[in-house]
DNA sequence: TTCCTAAGAATGTGATCACAAAAAGAACGG
DNA sequence: CCGTTCTTTTTGTGATCACATTCTTAGGAA
């Protein structure tokens, strides 16, 4: 049985069967496709990606290790519920982590990586014109992690998609119900600091755009779906 | 066949294999059991756990989730290698992340609770002087570990163990070539200004203590060691 | 000696199965 | 109608096996 939840994701030959079910379930809760508290079965995703309980248990023990997933005493898989205090964590991590991350990619960027830079943000803005909810999401998430990924011995991107991951279902719950973007953009103050190799102006904006808009969505809307989804 | 590498951690009884596989070999490794470069084997560490194939591939799995390995292309799982350039990123990425974990942790400490952190940083000068520097390291985790955690909401200490991880197999090879440790003490530091709830200083106090010696060793060691072991 | 090739060994991968624990449902008694 | 107990089903766990790939090593040719 072949599901339909899942976000497709094209299966690159000579990748493996665990690889696959990893990226596919992976990207799936980072875009919001699961609700907090949701369980989940090894062998009903086993069954969902054509596959076998093995290399699925593999991938959901490395999701519950970054923190996607969390296996409870009784032996159930879910997906964690967040708390405001919760989330509010959350946030002010991707904050020091972030910017952190910002400020020492800036002397590795090339004016050519920063006009790359530039088009993904025209990709998200053509995504939210469009009314493409998860496709601007996934666009905003390329556009930092193209600016953090820039300096080659970064350590610090897996750790962020960690956070991204923790925060990937409460924006599904927030991509039901907010019917209007909020398009503060700080992107282009972002990528007009990172024109001038400014880093506390390049910091100081992705600051501003994550405390300001979670992707596009307005903070104090998901704080009151806190209220009710935690 | 039983390990004598492995440091040995009693099994809890109603543990899952599993999840014994998995601690067994993060402390191994956070303490500097492995090497950088060193390979590992799924079938020799399940002969030396005594168990199968299986659950040790999920800890392994898990363990290359939060950087500790690296699974390679050619499917060989090795720990990974440390350029100084990676060295210094961890580094500076431990105070960012930690110093934060800190100032948020501030204003849920008791008294009591201060009280138990000098008790662990009576441990970490007891294990110095005994001469035992795993369990001088392992100490010292402890003392951050209790500081970071007494934020009940907190969700950075799994990404900051996650760095821990990462500088673990360098602290092993430290641990060979180091004889005297150097206790800049900025622990008593620290812990009057968690006395005095200044959040200012107990950061400040944090990132020099990582900053100035990673554990009780001397950071400059450390540097030179990487020009080898890179 | 050096390089290349081929046979054998070692290793990761993934499906399967038996088992135990937990959950869900059915039957019964109050 | 509600709660309890027993049965059935579901589900995670871990050992095992067959297969494909990779590594190792032995042998031979230049």
């Amino acid at each position: 049985m072949k599901s339909l939840v899942l976000p497709g994701l094209d299966r690159p030959e000579g990748m493996t069967t665990h690889d696959y079910a990893f990226a596919r379930l992976r990207q799936a809760i980072m875009v919001g496709a699961f609700r907090p508290g949701t369980s989940v079965t090894i062998r009903g995703l086993a069954d969902a990606l054509e596959s076998s309980p093995t290399p699925v248990r593999e991938a959901l023990r490395q999701l519950t290790s970054i923190g996607a997933l969390q296996f409870l005493e009784n032996r159930r898989i879910v997906v964690p519920r967040i708390t405001p205090a919760r989330f509010e964590e959350l946030i002010s991590l991707r904050i020091a982590l972030e910017s952190h991350a910002a400020r020492r990619a800036v002397a590795h960027l090339s004016d050519r990586q920063i006009d790359r830079i530039v088009t993904l943000d025209d990709a998200i803005e053509a995504a939210i014109l469009a009314g493409q909810k998860a496709q601007a999401l996934i666009a905003n998430q390329q556009f930092h992690r193209q600016i953090y990924t820039a300096n080659p011995d970064q350590v610090a991107m897996p750790l962020i998609e960690s956070l991204w991951l923790q925060l990937g279902p409460i924006l599904g719950i927030a991509m039901e119900h907010v019917t209007e973007f909020y398009v503060i953009d700080r992107h282009r103050e972002a990528i007009e600091a990172l024109r001038r190799r400014d880093e506390d102006a390049v910091a100081q904006a992705i600051a501003a755009d994550i405390r300001e808009g979670i992707g596009g969505f307005d903070q104090q809307a998901i704080g009151k779906l806190l209220a009710l989804a935690g």
